[in-house]
DNA sequence: AAATAAATATCGTGA
DNA sequence: TCACGATGTTTATTT
């Protein structure tokens, strides 16, 4: 039985060795976060092939089967696994050895633990959710609410997202009737995204008779890809997000405003 | 000055107070990897918003000025930070508070440290450089060695690429003498690789004479963008890049037999 | 610095 | 399960 520090939460192994980190891991993993900091080398198999010499590093096996091998730099593991994976401690000729495993796809992380620094489990207790605004489903909703933000006497034709045709970010229609596709972008366009938007407009031209115009919404449009508009004749619009969520909570309040000014 | 365990790579805070931490955060943020387990609040402001009420989390801060903050599940960090970040650790109403900030863009996260359950800084000595192969990259060479994977006939053009006409993967000439653009890719294959070979083919048909032909060269295309190829007149060829990688390491082994040979 | 494309992308959603 | 599209994408490369 290896032997612990141990707080509420918290479990650290005293004895560093390959024999007790062994014993220790096998009753941890899979089961609570396990933290590994350890002289490593890493291979990795599967979709790609890599190796990683040995180093120090700090290893992440969380409780879902979810890999991570993290050097002192970056924000990407050097190696990892998503979730799912199963994990499995030995011994290898006195060396400790962790592989990491699955399938769909099949691919392995094999560690040899050289030399532990560090090796602890917690268990985590977490209920919350991470609530995030600013999306483009956010977006969406702040285009229904001031389609004007597209351009003046826009307005937006109901769910036509779900018609099949294609997944298109919004139809509607603009002043003079004609219809109108819009591809909202929360971050700077390039050309693919004209290209995305040239599908849409192409697909909608195909099964419909009349004017298709095509509108790029984004914070900035690159200009490669403002001319790969005015290539296709298709048009962007340029919009701050932060100034248009801003305005469409303004409409919101003034509907709620005079929503007070009728019930007083 | 907080109280530690120490080994040679590892310090370990002993007293899990607000104050020992914030002294020891304040002396190792952002020159040692900083573990930090805790329940935590965390408030993100920047390209988007984000809120995460009290829960459990595992904090990492590395040398580098990356943060991430992992819970009990799921490959990404529910918070993070790319390198570049200033770390900065006060204590707010006697709650230990670190900030993680960026400029270009401008982002902040928050973490409100409720209570500690684990602090740690880490050294980590690693001069290792990951080794990878099986990248697109990887897969041009393969295609160099064996053009044929192309089709029977199918020749490359060498580095069309760094002409400034546009960054094509490959560019070639068929059996017939007909021009080839080959957009590769190491996975399976959607509508949008189609609209990037189409806007390679369009750009090379405009610059000059004659037939340019378009292949996709996936391990999988979908549907979908099998119908698109066929709309665009453009074609698809499906390949095992595992066999195709042994194919051209053949090649090469077949040729340094044939030196060896010449040198006997 | 800006733009373009890859990534062992991962992740959610909808059919 | 498959396919498509977003991601606070990040990262590398090239202009």
């Amino acid at each position: 039985m290896p032997r612990l520090f141990r707080t509420v939460r918290v479990r650290v192994l005293r004895d560093l060795d390959a024999e007790a980190a062994e014993d220790f891991l096998v009753a941890e993993l899979g089961r609570r976060l396990v933290e590994v900091v350890a002289r490593c080398r890493v291979r990795y198999e599967g979709r790609a092939e890599s190796t990683l010499a040995e180093g120090d590093r700090v290893i992440l096996f969380k409780p879902d089967g979810t890999l991570l091998v993290h050097s002192a730099r970056g924000l990407k593991p050097v190696n990892w696994q998503p979730s799912g994976a199963v994990f499995h401690a030995r011994r290898e000729n006195g060396v400790l050895v962790v592989t990491s495993s699955r399938s769909a796809p099949k691919e392995t992380v094999r560690m040899e633990l050289v030399e532990l620094h560090a090796v602890m489990s917690v268990e985590l207790e977490d209920g919350a959710a991470l609530a995030l605004s600013g999306s483009e489903a956010d977006l969406h909703a702040v285009l229904h609410a001031r389609p004007d933000l597209v351009e003046p006497g826009f307005s937006v034709d109901g769910a036509e997202r779900d018609t099949g045709r294609g997944p298109m970010d919004i139809v509607g229609t603009d002043e003079r009737g004609r219809r109108v596709v819009v591809e909202v972008k929360r971050r700077a366009a390039s050309v693919a995204d004209v290209e995305q938007l040239r599908r849409y407009v192409e697909r909608e031209r195909a099964a419909r008779a009349g004017v298709v115009r095509g509108v790029l919404l984004a914070p900035q449009v690159s200009g490669k890809a403002r001319r790969y508009l005015d290539e296709l004749g298709l048009e962007c619009r340029e919009v701050d997000w932060a100034r248009a969520r801003e305005a469409a909570t303004t409409v919101r309040a003034a509907g709620q405003k005079s929503l007070a000014g009728w019930e007083a």
